[in-house]
DNA sequence: CCCAGTTAGTTGCAGACCCATGTATTATGG
DNA sequence: CCATAATACATGGGTCTGCAACTAACTGGG
Protein backbone atom coordinates (compact mmCIF):
# COMPACT_ATOMS: atom_id res chain seq x y z
CA UNK A 1 0.00 0.00 0.00
CA UNK A 2 1.58 3.20 -1.15
CA UNK A 3 1.96 6.17 1.40
CA UNK A 4 -0.49 9.12 1.07
CA UNK A 5 0.60 12.27 -1.65
CA UNK A 6 -0.30 15.43 -0.87
CA UNK A 7 -0.76 16.35 -4.92
CA UNK A 8 -1.80 14.37 -7.89
CA UNK A 9 1.29 12.06 -9.46
CA UNK A 10 -1.15 11.98 -12.62
CA UNK A 11 -1.36 15.87 -12.62
CA UNK A 12 2.53 16.58 -12.35
CA UNK A 13 2.93 14.02 -15.04
CA UNK A 14 0.56 15.92 -17.35
CA UNK A 15 2.38 19.13 -16.01
CA UNK A 16 5.49 17.95 -17.30
CA UNK A 17 4.80 16.18 -20.56
CA UNK A 18 2.55 19.98 -21.04
CA UNK A 19 5.89 21.67 -20.91
CA UNK A 20 8.54 19.35 -22.22
CA UNK A 21 6.84 17.28 -24.77
CA UNK A 22 3.95 19.37 -26.27
CA UNK A 23 -0.12 19.93 -25.56
CA UNK A 24 -0.94 17.36 -27.68
CA UNK A 25 0.75 14.26 -26.12
CA UNK A 26 -1.13 15.09 -22.84
CA UNK A 27 -3.91 13.67 -23.47
CA UNK A 28 -2.95 10.25 -24.05
CA UNK A 29 -0.25 10.23 -21.76
CA UNK A 30 -2.60 10.80 -18.89
CA UNK A 31 -5.47 8.43 -19.97
CA UNK A 32 -2.70 5.74 -20.19
CA UNK A 33 -1.48 6.61 -16.31
CA UNK A 34 -5.38 7.25 -15.92
CA UNK A 35 -5.95 3.69 -16.76
CA UNK A 36 -2.98 2.10 -15.04
CA UNK A 37 -4.45 3.43 -11.60
CA UNK A 38 -8.15 2.60 -11.97
CA UNK A 39 -7.15 -0.82 -12.26
CA UNK A 40 -4.90 -0.97 -9.73
CA UNK A 41 -7.67 0.20 -7.75
CA UNK A 42 -10.57 -1.83 -8.77
CA UNK A 43 -8.32 -5.06 -8.37
CA UNK A 44 -7.16 -3.83 -5.44
CA UNK A 45 -11.10 -3.73 -4.04
CA UNK A 46 -12.17 -6.73 -5.89
CA UNK A 47 -9.53 -8.89 -4.64
CA UNK A 48 -10.43 -7.63 -1.18
CA UNK A 49 -13.95 -8.33 -1.54
CA UNK A 50 -13.00 -11.63 -2.75
CA UNK A 51 -10.68 -12.17 0.24
CA UNK A 52 -13.72 -13.70 2.52
CA UNK A 53 -14.72 -16.60 -0.08
CA UNK A 54 -10.91 -17.12 -0.82
CA UNK A 55 -11.02 -15.92 -4.00
CA UNK A 56 -9.04 -13.70 -6.14
CA UNK A 57 -10.51 -11.82 -9.55
CA UNK A 58 -8.92 -14.13 -12.09
CA UNK A 59 -9.98 -16.99 -10.24
CA UNK A 60 -13.57 -15.74 -9.88
CA UNK A 61 -13.92 -15.29 -13.77
CA UNK A 62 -12.89 -18.49 -14.13
CA UNK A 63 -15.60 -20.27 -11.90
CA UNK A 64 -17.59 -17.68 -13.30
CA UNK A 65 -16.86 -18.65 -17.33
CA UNK A 66 -17.57 -22.65 -15.78
CA UNK A 67 -20.62 -21.56 -14.27
CA UNK A 68 -22.49 -20.07 -17.32
CA UNK A 69 -20.79 -22.58 -19.43
CA UNK A 70 -23.40 -25.09 -21.04
CA UNK A 71 -22.29 -28.06 -19.53
CA UNK A 72 -20.25 -26.55 -16.41
CA UNK A 73 -17.26 -27.67 -18.13
CA UNK A 74 -14.65 -26.30 -20.57
CA UNK A 75 -11.41 -26.99 -21.63
CA UNK A 76 -8.76 -25.25 -20.69
CA UNK A 77 -7.68 -23.52 -23.80
CA UNK A 78 -11.40 -22.32 -24.88
CA UNK A 79 -10.84 -20.87 -21.44
CA UNK A 80 -8.36 -19.18 -22.07
CA UNK A 81 -9.42 -17.90 -25.15
CA UNK A 82 -12.36 -16.75 -23.36
CA UNK A 83 -11.11 -14.83 -20.36
CA UNK A 84 -8.36 -13.17 -23.31
CA UNK A 85 -5.52 -14.62 -21.28
CA UNK A 86 -2.44 -16.38 -22.56
CA UNK A 87 -3.24 -20.97 -22.36
CA UNK A 88 0.19 -20.70 -20.21
CA UNK A 89 -1.75 -18.64 -17.28
CA UNK A 90 -4.65 -20.93 -17.05
CA UNK A 91 -2.83 -24.18 -15.95
CA UNK A 92 -2.21 -22.21 -12.54
CA UNK A 93 -5.49 -20.42 -12.51
CA UNK A 94 -7.57 -24.43 -12.65
CA UNK A 95 -4.57 -25.69 -10.11
CA UNK A 96 -6.25 -23.09 -7.85
CA UNK A 97 -9.72 -23.78 -7.69
CA UNK A 98 -9.33 -27.49 -8.19
CA UNK A 99 -7.39 -27.06 -4.76
CA UNK A 100 -10.18 -25.28 -3.44
CA UNK A 101 -12.30 -27.87 -3.97
CA UNK A 102 -14.55 -25.25 -7.05
CA UNK A 103 -13.69 -27.26 -10.23
CA UNK A 104 -12.62 -30.65 -11.24
CA UNK A 105 -10.37 -31.44 -13.88
CA UNK A 106 -11.56 -34.58 -16.08
CA UNK A 107 -10.17 -35.99 -19.14
CA UNK A 108 -12.00 -34.93 -22.52
CA UNK A 109 -13.92 -38.15 -23.62
CA UNK A 110 -12.82 -37.78 -27.43
CA UNK A 111 -10.07 -36.24 -27.85
CA UNK A 112 -6.89 -37.37 -24.90
CA UNK A 113 -5.09 -34.15 -25.27
CA UNK A 114 -7.92 -31.83 -23.96
CA UNK A 115 -8.76 -31.48 -20.51
CA UNK A 116 -11.91 -30.18 -19.17
CA UNK A 117 -12.40 -28.26 -16.16
CA UNK A 118 -15.56 -28.72 -14.32
CA UNK A 119 -17.24 -26.34 -11.70
CA UNK A 120 -18.28 -28.33 -8.59
CA UNK A 121 -21.64 -28.07 -6.29
CA UNK A 122 -19.48 -26.43 -4.23
CA UNK A 123 -18.29 -24.20 -6.68
CA UNK A 124 -21.56 -23.05 -7.72
CA UNK A 125 -22.81 -22.04 -4.17
CA UNK A 126 -19.63 -20.10 -3.41
CA UNK A 127 -19.60 -18.10 -7.57
CA UNK A 128 -23.17 -17.09 -7.01
CA UNK A 129 -22.40 -15.89 -3.35
CA UNK A 130 -19.79 -13.70 -4.35
CA UNK A 131 -21.32 -12.62 -7.23
CA UNK A 132 -24.34 -11.39 -5.18
CA UNK A 133 -20.90 -9.62 -2.94
CA UNK A 134 -19.68 -8.27 -5.93
CA UNK A 135 -22.89 -6.54 -7.39
CA UNK A 136 -23.86 -5.46 -4.07
CA UNK A 137 -19.73 -3.14 -4.18
CA UNK A 138 -21.01 -1.94 -7.56
CA UNK A 139 -17.99 -4.17 -8.43
CA UNK A 140 -15.89 -1.61 -7.16
CA UNK A 141 -16.93 1.49 -9.18
CA UNK A 142 -18.25 3.82 -6.73
CA UNK A 143 -18.37 6.20 -7.18
CA UNK A 144 -19.27 6.54 -10.60
CA UNK A 145 -22.64 6.51 -11.40
CA UNK A 146 -25.05 4.84 -14.32
CA UNK A 147 -24.66 7.27 -16.87
CA UNK A 148 -20.80 7.75 -15.99
CA UNK A 149 -20.38 3.79 -16.31
CA UNK A 150 -22.03 4.16 -20.15
CA UNK A 151 -20.36 6.77 -21.31
CA UNK A 152 -17.06 4.86 -19.98
CA UNK A 153 -18.23 1.32 -21.77
CA UNK A 154 -18.92 3.32 -24.78
CA UNK A 155 -15.42 4.78 -25.07
CA UNK A 156 -13.39 1.70 -24.41
CA UNK A 157 -15.72 -0.30 -26.72
CA UNK A 158 -14.47 2.14 -29.24
CA UNK A 159 -10.54 1.27 -28.05
CA UNK A 160 -11.11 -2.29 -27.71
CA UNK A 161 -12.55 -2.38 -31.23
CA UNK A 162 -9.96 -0.43 -32.68
CA UNK A 163 -7.65 -2.81 -31.10
CA UNK A 164 -9.08 -5.29 -32.97
CA UNK A 165 -11.45 -6.91 -31.01
CA UNK A 166 -14.68 -8.33 -31.78
CA UNK A 167 -16.88 -5.48 -30.13
CA UNK A 168 -20.64 -6.05 -30.17
CA UNK A 169 -22.91 -3.01 -30.35
CA UNK B 1 -1.62 -14.29 -27.12
CA UNK B 2 -5.16 -15.29 -26.78
CA UNK B 3 -6.81 -16.94 -29.93
CA UNK B 4 -9.10 -15.40 -32.15
CA UNK B 5 -12.69 -14.87 -30.26
CA UNK B 6 -16.12 -14.74 -32.98
CA UNK B 7 -17.36 -12.73 -30.31
CA UNK B 8 -17.70 -10.36 -27.62
CA UNK B 9 -16.78 -11.83 -24.42
CA UNK B 10 -18.12 -8.75 -22.45
CA UNK B 11 -21.22 -8.25 -24.42
CA UNK B 12 -21.67 -11.75 -23.44
CA UNK B 13 -20.96 -11.67 -20.01
CA UNK B 14 -23.75 -8.16 -20.35
CA UNK B 15 -26.13 -10.67 -21.18
CA UNK B 16 -25.91 -13.17 -18.66
CA UNK B 17 -25.90 -10.29 -15.54
CA UNK B 18 -28.86 -8.83 -17.20
CA UNK B 19 -31.02 -12.25 -17.78
CA UNK B 20 -29.72 -13.47 -13.89
CA UNK B 21 -28.84 -10.33 -11.96
CA UNK B 22 -30.51 -7.58 -12.98
CA UNK B 23 -30.14 -4.74 -15.48
CA UNK B 24 -28.51 -2.23 -12.87
CA UNK B 25 -26.01 -4.40 -12.32
CA UNK B 26 -24.81 -4.50 -15.81
CA UNK B 27 -23.14 -1.19 -16.19
CA UNK B 28 -20.31 -1.45 -13.69
CA UNK B 29 -19.78 -5.52 -14.39
CA UNK B 30 -19.04 -4.07 -17.98
CA UNK B 31 -17.14 -1.18 -16.54
CA UNK B 32 -14.85 -3.53 -14.85
CA UNK B 33 -14.22 -5.77 -17.34
CA UNK B 34 -13.60 -2.79 -20.07
CA UNK B 35 -10.85 -1.73 -17.90
CA UNK B 36 -8.93 -5.10 -17.11
CA UNK B 37 -9.41 -5.43 -20.98
CA UNK B 38 -8.25 -1.73 -22.05
CA UNK B 39 -5.37 -2.39 -19.34
CA UNK B 40 -3.89 -5.52 -20.63
CA UNK B 41 -4.38 -4.19 -24.13
CA UNK B 42 -2.53 -0.75 -23.66
CA UNK B 43 0.49 -2.38 -21.37
CA UNK B 44 1.10 -4.91 -24.42
CA UNK B 45 0.89 -1.94 -26.74
CA UNK B 46 3.89 -0.08 -24.48
CA UNK B 47 5.61 -3.05 -23.90
CA UNK B 48 5.67 -4.08 -27.72
CA UNK B 49 6.89 -0.16 -27.81
CA UNK B 50 9.54 0.12 -25.30
CA UNK B 51 11.29 -3.48 -26.19
CA UNK B 52 13.64 -2.44 -28.66
CA UNK B 53 14.85 0.02 -25.78
CA UNK B 54 15.27 -2.50 -23.24
CA UNK B 55 12.60 -1.51 -21.42
CA UNK B 56 9.01 -2.39 -19.64
CA UNK B 57 6.64 -0.07 -18.98
CA UNK B 58 6.59 -0.16 -15.21
CA UNK B 59 10.81 0.67 -15.50
CA UNK B 60 9.98 3.08 -18.03
CA UNK B 61 7.74 5.03 -15.53
CA UNK B 62 10.59 4.60 -12.46
CA UNK B 63 13.29 6.23 -15.21
CA UNK B 64 10.95 8.70 -16.11
CA UNK B 65 10.34 9.66 -12.52
CA UNK B 66 14.03 10.38 -11.67
CA UNK B 67 14.28 11.93 -15.18
CA UNK B 68 12.06 14.48 -13.61
CA UNK B 69 13.61 14.76 -10.41
CA UNK B 70 15.34 17.64 -8.78
CA UNK B 71 18.37 15.99 -8.77
CA UNK B 72 17.96 12.83 -10.89
CA UNK B 73 17.66 10.84 -7.67
CA UNK B 74 15.63 9.74 -5.17
CA UNK B 75 15.18 7.39 -2.42
CA UNK B 76 13.41 4.41 -3.20
CA UNK B 77 10.64 4.71 -0.64
CA UNK B 78 9.52 8.07 -2.20
CA UNK B 79 9.71 6.42 -5.65
CA UNK B 80 7.02 3.49 -4.39
CA UNK B 81 5.09 6.76 -3.06
CA UNK B 82 5.31 8.58 -6.61
CA UNK B 83 4.65 5.48 -8.48
CA UNK B 84 1.84 4.09 -6.38
CA UNK B 85 3.05 0.67 -5.96
CA UNK B 86 4.12 -0.90 -2.81
CA UNK B 87 7.71 -0.11 -1.54
CA UNK B 88 9.20 -4.12 -1.85
CA UNK B 89 8.25 -3.69 -5.53
CA UNK B 90 10.68 -0.65 -6.13
CA UNK B 91 13.29 -2.73 -5.52
CA UNK B 92 13.55 -5.53 -8.17
CA UNK B 93 12.73 -2.60 -10.28
CA UNK B 94 15.60 -0.34 -9.52
CA UNK B 95 18.07 -3.74 -9.71
CA UNK B 96 16.36 -4.11 -13.35
CA UNK B 97 17.60 -0.47 -14.35
CA UNK B 98 20.90 -0.43 -12.95
CA UNK B 99 22.14 -3.73 -14.58
CA UNK B 100 21.00 -2.10 -17.77
CA UNK B 101 23.12 0.87 -16.30
CA UNK B 102 20.46 3.47 -16.91
CA UNK B 103 20.47 4.20 -12.51
CA UNK B 104 22.73 3.64 -9.66
CA UNK B 105 22.75 3.26 -6.47
CA UNK B 106 24.04 5.36 -3.52
CA UNK B 107 23.38 5.47 0.06
CA UNK B 108 21.99 8.35 1.41
CA UNK B 109 24.61 11.36 2.59
CA UNK B 110 22.90 11.48 6.18
CA UNK B 111 20.21 9.06 6.76
CA UNK B 112 21.81 5.22 6.59
CA UNK B 113 19.12 3.78 6.14
CA UNK B 114 18.00 5.05 2.97
CA UNK B 115 19.31 4.39 -0.09
CA UNK B 116 18.95 6.99 -2.91
CA UNK B 117 18.94 5.94 -6.94
CA UNK B 118 20.06 7.58 -9.66
CA UNK B 119 19.59 8.14 -13.41
CA UNK B 120 22.94 7.91 -15.58
CA UNK B 121 23.54 9.64 -18.29
CA UNK B 122 22.40 6.37 -20.79
CA UNK B 123 19.60 6.46 -18.55
CA UNK B 124 18.75 9.80 -19.37
CA UNK B 125 19.56 9.45 -23.23
CA UNK B 126 17.31 6.86 -23.24
CA UNK B 127 14.67 8.18 -21.03
CA UNK B 128 14.27 11.16 -23.90
CA UNK B 129 14.53 8.60 -26.90
CA UNK B 130 11.78 6.16 -25.66
CA UNK B 131 9.16 8.98 -24.69
CA UNK B 132 9.85 10.05 -28.66
CA UNK B 133 8.97 6.78 -29.37
CA UNK B 134 5.86 6.68 -26.92
CA UNK B 135 4.61 10.24 -28.01
CA UNK B 136 4.77 8.96 -31.10
CA UNK B 137 2.46 6.01 -31.13
CA UNK B 138 0.18 7.98 -28.86
CA UNK B 139 0.88 6.03 -25.64
CA UNK B 140 -1.16 3.05 -26.93
CA UNK B 141 -4.35 4.90 -26.94
CA UNK B 142 -5.16 4.65 -30.40
CA UNK B 143 -7.90 5.04 -32.12
CA UNK B 144 -9.27 7.26 -29.78
CA UNK B 145 -8.85 11.17 -29.96
CA UNK B 146 -8.25 13.93 -27.94
CA UNK B 147 -11.80 14.61 -27.17
CA UNK B 148 -12.45 10.93 -26.48
CA UNK B 149 -9.51 10.83 -24.17
CA UNK B 150 -10.27 13.92 -22.26
CA UNK B 151 -13.81 12.85 -21.40
CA UNK B 152 -12.12 9.09 -20.18
CA UNK B 153 -9.93 11.22 -18.19
CA UNK B 154 -12.63 13.17 -16.55
CA UNK B 155 -14.66 10.27 -15.77
CA UNK B 156 -11.31 8.12 -14.04
CA UNK B 157 -10.71 11.59 -12.09
CA UNK B 158 -13.90 10.94 -10.71
CA UNK B 159 -13.31 7.90 -9.77
CA UNK B 160 -10.03 8.03 -8.55
CA UNK B 161 -11.30 11.27 -6.27
CA UNK B 162 -13.80 9.25 -4.88
CA UNK B 163 -11.19 6.29 -3.62
CA UNK B 164 -9.40 8.94 -2.50
CA UNK B 165 -6.79 9.42 -4.52
CA UNK B 166 -5.75 13.34 -4.44
CA UNK B 167 -6.47 14.95 -7.27
CA UNK B 168 -5.95 17.86 -8.71
CA UNK B 169 -8.63 19.84 -11.39
C1' DC C 1 -0.71 -46.19 -44.12
C1' DC C 2 2.55 -43.14 -42.36
C1' DC C 3 5.17 -39.16 -41.51
C1' DA C 4 4.73 -34.09 -41.21
C1' DG C 5 2.34 -30.56 -39.34
C1' DT C 6 -0.94 -28.93 -36.07
C1' DT C 7 -3.15 -28.69 -31.59
C1' DA C 8 -3.64 -29.28 -26.23
C1' DG C 9 -1.59 -28.89 -22.20
C1' DT C 10 2.38 -28.54 -19.04
C1' DT C 11 6.80 -26.84 -17.41
C1' DG C 12 10.61 -23.54 -16.80
C1' DC C 13 11.82 -18.80 -16.88
C1' DA C 14 11.10 -13.95 -16.08
C1' DG C 15 8.59 -9.62 -14.87
C1' DA C 16 5.47 -7.36 -11.83
C1' DC C 17 2.85 -6.93 -7.74
C1' DC C 18 1.39 -7.51 -2.80
C1' DC C 19 1.84 -9.32 1.97
C1' DA C 20 4.37 -10.63 6.04
C1' DT C 21 8.66 -10.72 8.16
C1' DG C 22 13.42 -9.48 9.38
C1' DT C 23 17.38 -6.25 10.03
C1' DA C 24 19.47 -2.04 10.53
C1' DT C 25 19.05 2.72 11.59
C1' DT C 26 16.84 6.79 13.31
C1' DA C 27 13.55 9.22 16.22
C1' DT C 28 11.11 9.86 20.50
C1' DG C 29 9.03 9.74 25.18
C1' DG C 30 9.56 8.80 29.98
C1' DC D 1 19.85 8.51 28.58
C1' DC D 2 17.84 4.48 27.22
C1' DA D 3 14.07 1.55 25.93
C1' DT D 4 10.50 1.69 22.65
C1' DA D 5 8.48 3.04 18.44
C1' DA D 6 8.87 4.27 13.78
C1' DT D 7 11.26 4.25 9.34
C1' DA D 8 13.91 2.31 5.20
C1' DC D 9 15.01 -1.36 2.71
C1' DA D 10 15.59 -6.30 1.63
C1' DT D 11 13.92 -11.14 1.53
C1' DG D 12 10.81 -15.01 0.93
C1' DG D 13 6.29 -16.62 -0.36
C1' DG D 14 2.25 -16.33 -3.21
C1' DT D 15 -0.46 -14.92 -7.48
C1' DC D 16 -1.00 -13.51 -12.24
C1' DT D 17 0.85 -13.01 -16.70
C1' DG D 18 3.40 -13.95 -21.07
C1' DC D 19 7.19 -16.28 -23.87
C1' DA D 20 9.80 -20.39 -25.35
C1' DA D 21 10.26 -25.09 -25.42
C1' DC D 22 8.64 -29.73 -24.58
C1' DT D 23 5.52 -33.96 -24.64
C1' DA D 24 1.52 -36.22 -26.13
C1' DA D 25 -2.09 -36.78 -29.31
C1' DC D 26 -4.75 -35.85 -33.37
C1' DT D 27 -5.09 -34.89 -38.58
C1' DG D 28 -4.26 -34.97 -43.31
C1' DG D 29 -1.69 -35.24 -47.82
C1' DG D 30 1.18 -38.23 -50.48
Amino acid sequence: MPQELSFDPIAEAARQWREHWGEQTVPAMTAVTSIMRAHQLMLSRLNAALDPFGLTFPRYEALMLLFYSRQGSLPLGKMGARLQVHQTSVTPLIDGLAKAGLVQRSPHPSDRRTTLATITPQGRRLAAQATEALNAMGFGTEPLGPEELESLNGILAAFRRGAGDHVDL
